[in-house]
DNA sequence: GATGATAGTCAACCGACCTGACTATACGAG
DNA sequence: CTCGTATAGTCAGGTCGGTTGACTATCATC
C-alpha cells in the first residue's frame, strides 16, 4: 500500500528553503560574490528603482523596522546600497541599490532564473508554476493575518 | 497576458516556512505549551520511541553536533529530554523523550494533522501530497549533496 | 498650535546556528 | 596487546538575523 513518505510538509519545507539559500549563496560566491548571505540578497529583490523607504522593505521583507534598518546599514557599509534623503519627506530616507548593487542583483537575478529552469526541468513548467501557488494557498491558510 | 505573479520560488518558500512555523507555535500554545520554540518541536520529531544518540539527531535535523546539542541541553532542562547512558557505548547518550515530551509531541503531531487536513481542504489530497513531492525532487536539484 | 501618527535610531537581548579545540571511549590492524 | 584512527560528546567563543522597548524628529490634522 505504500502510503508513500509520511505526509510532513512542515519538514520538508524547512529542507527545501534551507537547500534554496544556500544555493543562492552558493552560486552568488561562484560569480565572484562571496560572503553575500542569502538574507542580502532578500533585501536587494525588496528595493524598486527608484528607490524605497527601509520601512517599505521590513514591511515587504516581513520584518521589523529595525532588523530592515539593520541589515540596510551593514548592505550600505558593504557598498550595495545607499541612502539618499527623501524629498517629500525630511524623516525619510530612499534606499537605493549602488552599481554593486544593481550587479549583485543582476548576478542574483540570473542565479534565480537558473534554480527556477533547474526546477522546472525537473518538475515541468506546470508543476513548478502550480507548486508556488500551492505554497501561496499554504501561506494562506497557515498565517491568516499576514503578508 | 497576465503574467501571474512573477516566479520567485525563493521568497515564497521563505514565506511559506515562516508561516508553518508560526502557526505550529502558535497552535502549541493555544494547547498548553506556550514557549515552545518551533526548533523544539523539529527535534522531538526526530527522536525514535527506543531513544537517539544526539549525534544521528543532528544528522536528521542536518544542523552540527554541537548545535544539536545545545538543543538537547535546553529541552533537557525544561524537562522534554532525558538522557541515559547508552548500554552498547561508554561514550554515548540516548535522548528520550520524558512523559512531558511525549505529551507535547502527542500534541505537535495532532496540530501537524491539523495542519495538513486544512491544506489539504484548501489544496486537495492529491496536490498536497504533490506539493511535498516537488519539494524534495526541488531539495535534490538545488542541494544534491544533502540529506 | 497641541495631538497623534510615522520614519528612523539606539541599546540590549535572544535563538539557533557555526567553527575550532578538546576529552574519552571504541575498534581494527599489526 | 597496543597503537593509530575514528567516533560520541563537550567547551568556548563567535556570528547572523532577528526581537522588544524606548527614544527623537518630523509630519499631518483638527
Amino acid at each position: 500500500m505504500k502510503k508513500s513518505a509520511a505526509l510532513n510538509v512542515s519538514r520538508t519545507l524547512m529542507f527545501a528553503f534551507r537547500a534554496q539559500a544556500a544555493a543562492v549563496t552558493a552560486r552568488l560566491a561562484k560569480r565572484g560574490y562571496p560572503d553575500f548571505p542569502f538574507a542580502f540578497a532578500n533585501v536587494l529583490w525588496l528595493v524598486d528603482p527608484e528607490g524605497t523607504r527601509s520601512t517599505a522593505l521590513a514591511a515587504r521583507g516581513g520584518v521589523t523596522k529595525q532588523a530592515m534598518s539593520q541589515q540596510v546599514k551593514l548592505m550600505e557599509q558593504r557598498g550595495y546600497l545607499q541612502q539618499t534623503p527623501d524629498a517629500t519627506d525630511t524623516r525619510a530616507k530612499l534606499v537605493q541599490l549602488t552599481e554593486l548593487g544593481k550587479a549583485v542583483r543582476q548576478a542574483s537575478e540570473v542565479i534565480r532564473e537558473e534554480l527556477n529552469k533547474e526546477a522546472a526541468r525537473a518538475l515541468g513548467v506546470g508543476s513548478l508554476r502550480k507548486l508556488q501557488a500551492d505554497l501561496e494557498t499554504i501561506i494562506a491558510v497557515y498565517d491568516p493575518g499576514a503578508k
